[in-house]
RNA sequence: GUCCCCAUCGUCUAGCGGUCAGGACAUCGCCCUUUCAAGGCGACGACACGAGUUCGAGUCUCGUUGGGGGCACCA
């Protein structure tokens, strides 16, 4: 094992496409490991694939990592001692390493076109030989003939030479322990295309090599091609590092997490208003666990705590239920002036109810008592927006056509908000605080010999044109004396008697 | 077809030979309560199946079944 080296773990994403939830869990447990364990973790852009990387979803993938807090030690507008960072840029030491083994007799070139291996799988398929790769067709060609042939303008790729008593393969799996290979399924797979380009299995294993990189944690689905790149490591003679494969992320119906299960990048969970730390806790325990108690890990716990002994093997399902319960205690956790500048303040300037810049509409206090009442409702950041619009309205709410028909259009209501506003008028501005307000409304269904729910329901109706609403004492002190008034007084002139 | 991985409540998981199989989310009920939440208490609910090994198996072995992944001049 490699351990007793630095760490050094990298995350290598491919451009193409936005940063996925399971894309963003792999990088996280990159992230976490190397912070636990002291080490480096680097960001390297996977973007060999021309024509589906564009530089668009790269900056997409640096917006979103940098969003969820994953700093990275090396990588793109970090840099670092072994860059590029960028397999693009890194062409020439692909050709380099190749033309290495080649010369070193550990590669070699194959002039089989792509429909003569298509027929040689067909037949192999067909006479139900165990082994279906490359038959090893150009193997012993002479190096002459085919310096001849390659002179000649003849295509060809690259083959790793697979040393044929090499004997079975294991990897050293830290999540799944030892995982045995046949030999048999080895073949010499290609390494370097006809145009000239590095396959990935070649790619990623120069820069892992090149960059020291100790343990490669990733995705379950490479586990099954980790023995052909452990013939790279041994073809360049490189130390292989500490594998590490976590299980996929599964959608409710078990099937592998896509679009068609809703949102799958981390932007759009961002948007929606998700708490970036939130979002990291909830991944984190999607496949591991701290001590199978714990559901609350903020980032410095993961980064102290993390363990590769602690990660699950089984595939999981995303559960947007339990994410939007951590976001939630995230919310619970803040004091109520970090939910006002984090999330309150925010959300009422996107949605036009502040101002988009400049001086807010009341003081910290304000938005301190109704961040004290908002939190406990809200799930997500934009639920905050809903909840207070009905303070933004001035004089004259709106009212709920359900709610009123249920509270203000019921018989005797009338005179529950008559009582309020003779309650309230007695309160002067410097005594207008919920406390109160709600000790002055308090007595009145009693002398006025109707329940508390349809005397307050009246009363809420005509102050904040809902039935359901934060707290009725809490609101009204929020709208301020003569605001409330002037709506009760309104809501009078409409109420049944 | 072949190779590999996986298998504990609906979901995420704890468990690493002897546990009343624990926690969280969800669901349901009760309490609190002027609405909605939040909170408190409680209920429901799992070792896929079959053989072994063992005094004893969720834990070890093999098989079955069921999921998933690889086998590309994709990553």
């Amino acid at each position: 094992m490699a351990d007793d080296r630095h760490v050094r773990v990298r995350f290598a994403p491919s451009p193409t496409g936005k940063l996925h939830v399971g894309g963003a869990r792999t990088a996280i447990y990159n992230w976490a490991f190397a912070r636990a364990n002291h080490g480096t973790f680097i960001l390297r852009i996977d973007d060999t694939d021309p024509t589906r990387s564009t530089e668009e979803n790269t900056q997409i993938i640096l917006r979103a990592m940098r969003w969820l807090g994953l700093d990275w030690d090396e990588g793109p507008e970090v840099g670092g001692d072994y860059g590029p960072y960028r397999q693009t840029d890194r062409m020439q030491l692909y050709r380099d390493a190749a033309q290495r083994l080649w010369d070193e007799g550990k590669a070699y070139p194959c002039f089989c076109t792509p429909e003569k291996l298509a027929a040689d799988k067909a037949a192999a398929e067909a006479r139900h030989d165990p082994f279906q790769g490359y038959q090893r067709t150009c193997r012993d060609i002479d190096p002459a003939e085919a310096r001849r042939r390659i002179d000649a303008g003849e295509p060809y790729t690259l083959r790793i030479k697979v040393p044929l008593d090499r004997g079975d393969v294991v990897v050293h799996d830290a999540v799944h322990g030892d995982v045995t290979f046949n030999a048999r399924e080895l073949d010499d797979f290609i390494i370097f295309r006809s145009d000239g380009t590095p396959t990935y299995n070649f790619a990623t294993v120069v820069d892992d090599a090149m960059m020291g990189i100790t343990h490669v944690i990733r995705g379950d689905d490479h586990l099954s091609n980790t023995p052909r790149q452990i013939m790279v490591y041994e073809a360049l003679g490189a130390p292989v590092p500490t594998f590490a494969h976590i299980s996929m992320i599964l959608g409710p119906d078990g099937k592998k997490l896509s679009k068609r299960h809703g949102a799958t990048s981390v932007e759009e969970y961002r948007d929606a208003g998700y708490l970036s730390d939130a979002f990291v806790n909830y991944l984190a325990l999607l496949g591991w666990s701290l001590d199978g108690e714990t559901t609350i890990v903020p980032r410095d716990v993961l980064a102290r705590e993390f363990s590769l002994d602690h990660v699950s093997k089984n595939p999981s399902t995303f559960d947007p239920k339990k994410l939007d319960a951590i976001n939630q205690a995230y919310y619970l956790a803040m004091s109520d002036r970090e939910f006002s500048e984090r999330v309150l303040v925010p959300e009422l300037r996107s949605a036009g109810l502040e101002a988009a810049e400049g001086a807010l509409a009341h003081d910290d206090a304000w938005y301190d008592l109704l961040s004290s009442i908002l939190k406990p409702r809200t799930v997500v950041a934009p639920d905050v927006v809903g909840k207070a619009r009905f303070l933004y309205e001035g004089d004259e709410v709106e009212l709920d056509e359900k709610s009123v028909e249920k509270n203000l259009a019921k018989a005797g209501a009338r005179g529950f908000v008559t009582a309020a506003v003779e309650a309230l008028e007695a309160l002067d501005d410097g005594a207008w605080h919920a406390e109160a307000i709600n000790a002055a409304l308090e007595a009145l269904p009693e002398r006025l010999g109707a329940s508390k729910r349809k005397f307050f329901g009246a009363v809420r109706v005509a102050a904040c044109g809902n039935q359901v609403s934060p707290p009725l004492g809490e609101s009204l002190e929020l709208l301020g004396r003569s605001c409330t008034l002037a709506r009760l007084r309104c809501a009078e002139g409409i109420a049944a008697e």
